[in-house]
DNA sequence: GGTCGATTGAATCATTTTGATACAAACTTA
DNA sequence: TAAGTTTGTATCAAAATGATTCAATCGACC
């Protein structure tokens, strides 16, 4: 199928979403020490946006998620957890959707179903970034990773969004033992400890980090690392499998 | 207006609604020691409800969820905070709705707006229980009290709502402070620890408990307290006004 | 009026957790 | 083989928490 006729079928499909109700995907990486977001870009209008989409009748709007993540990603069984929902009146305008949508020869009228007021359900989902494939969706046209201290300005509240899931993400740190999911399935404490000063941004005590780290036992040490760096080298670690 | 007018008149209201998106309130209150919950029953089939509504077009879901709480209990100016929006396919049947519609006489096709499948925003609220006038709405007879450890059986999926929202307010209970709004303006030590006590469901030390409370210095002294009991009385604190 | 029982407010001490520093071990480079 | 790094762990001080004790203050009762 051609774009145009992508964005034929999509907006065709407006009867099949759940009528105001939409669902914001906030995709955190982290890879070369730093916190990274997942956005779209809008190339002929020049914006960014998180990814997102709408609530098939018949899913749930986990369901939503876990498919719009997955079609962004190309992974499946992923971390994803709902941290807020934003109903406000006017969260924004469809300004860069209707240009978008104009560039691609469909000129869409003021009372069009993708124009309407949305709430939508946000998520933030902790990515494995190596085993991530950024995909943009029929609006956009680049999907990349944008460090969490250089977030462009966004279409509608989606800067508020991201605010919101990473203050959600701080405050479950601790509480959930999430962070993991972030790294891959093998990492050193170095690497644990420099995602969590990033989520936190402050610096840790790197003895007493590990001490607490080591003092939950769930982490299974695997082997010595020869990392053909003049010093010690480290062990490497993984979770342990809770049979 | 009678009753059957208003029922009119809100089955009417239905375009003025944000499709397929409901509240839903959780409201907390402590009375006699013990964590309540309000809770709407209808008479008419004997079933229990969460009080709840839908969003107006022209307002967010915090102002819907504001109004909601305020119908139902007369008092504004409340501790309410969203914590989870459900969004599930089949979230249960509207057969109490129906069956309430029907005795007032109003027979709802099975398409009728009210029918559909809604997403609800879970809000809970945190009230003073002797400022409260528990209010039914248009479906329901009697507003009442009841104990968090013997909440019946509800609607759709009210009682998983109402496990989410206790879960919740555990969790914020020592991150936000947020316990004293269940509370009067004045209250004693031993007051605020039973409320703790009772939302964490465990004993807690009172030398400590104690400890704590004062060591945050957000509590003042109003004086003591003549009790006529036949000890030691006690202090009554407040919180501090934070000009 | 004096004693008793009850509860409050605070002190005390032990234990645990956390913060900060120190040091030996293991590796590469020169 | 010495120097320079980073790692893993030990150590000690400080803070937070758990558990117990005790004096103070009231009404009830004799």
């Amino acid at each position: 199928m051609t774009p145009s006729q992508n964005i034929k079928t999509f907006l065709e499909a407006g009867p099949e979403y759940l009528p105001s109700v939409s669902v914001d995907c906030v995709i955190f990486g982290f890879h070369e020490r730093q916190l990274k977001v997942l956005l779209l870009e809008f190339k002929h209008t020049k914006a960014f946006a998180l990814p997102g989409g709408f609530v098939f009748k018949e899913e749930s709007a986990d369901e939503a998620a876990t498919r719009i993540l997955w079609e962004r990603t190309g992974v499946k069984d992923i971390y994803l957890e709902q941290f807020h929902t934003f109903g406000e009146q006017n969260r924004g305008n469809w300004d860069v959707h209707k240009a978008t949508m104009s560039s691609h020869g469909f000129e869409l009228e003021t009372n069009h179903w993708l124009l309407q007021r949305f709430i939508s359900i946000g998520y933030y989902a902790l990515v494995d970034f190596s085993k991530v494939i950024p995909t943009p969706d029929i609006f956009s046209d680049i999907g990349g990773w944008h460090d969490i201290h250089q977030i462009p300005t966004l279409i509608l509240d989606h800067n508020r969004i991201v605010e919101k899931a990473l203050s959600t993400l701080r405050l479950m740190l601790d509480y959930k033992l999430v962070g993991f999911n972030l790294l891959s399935e093998t990492f050193t404490m170095n690497e644990l400890q420099s995602l969590y000063e990033t989520i936190l941004d402050k610096k840790l005590l790197r003895a007493n980090f590990q001490r607490k780290m080591l003092s939950m036992e769930i982490l299974e040490r695997v082997e010595k690392k020869f990392s053909g760096k003049a010093h010690k080298p480290p062990y490497i670690y993984r979770i342990k499998k809770t049979t």
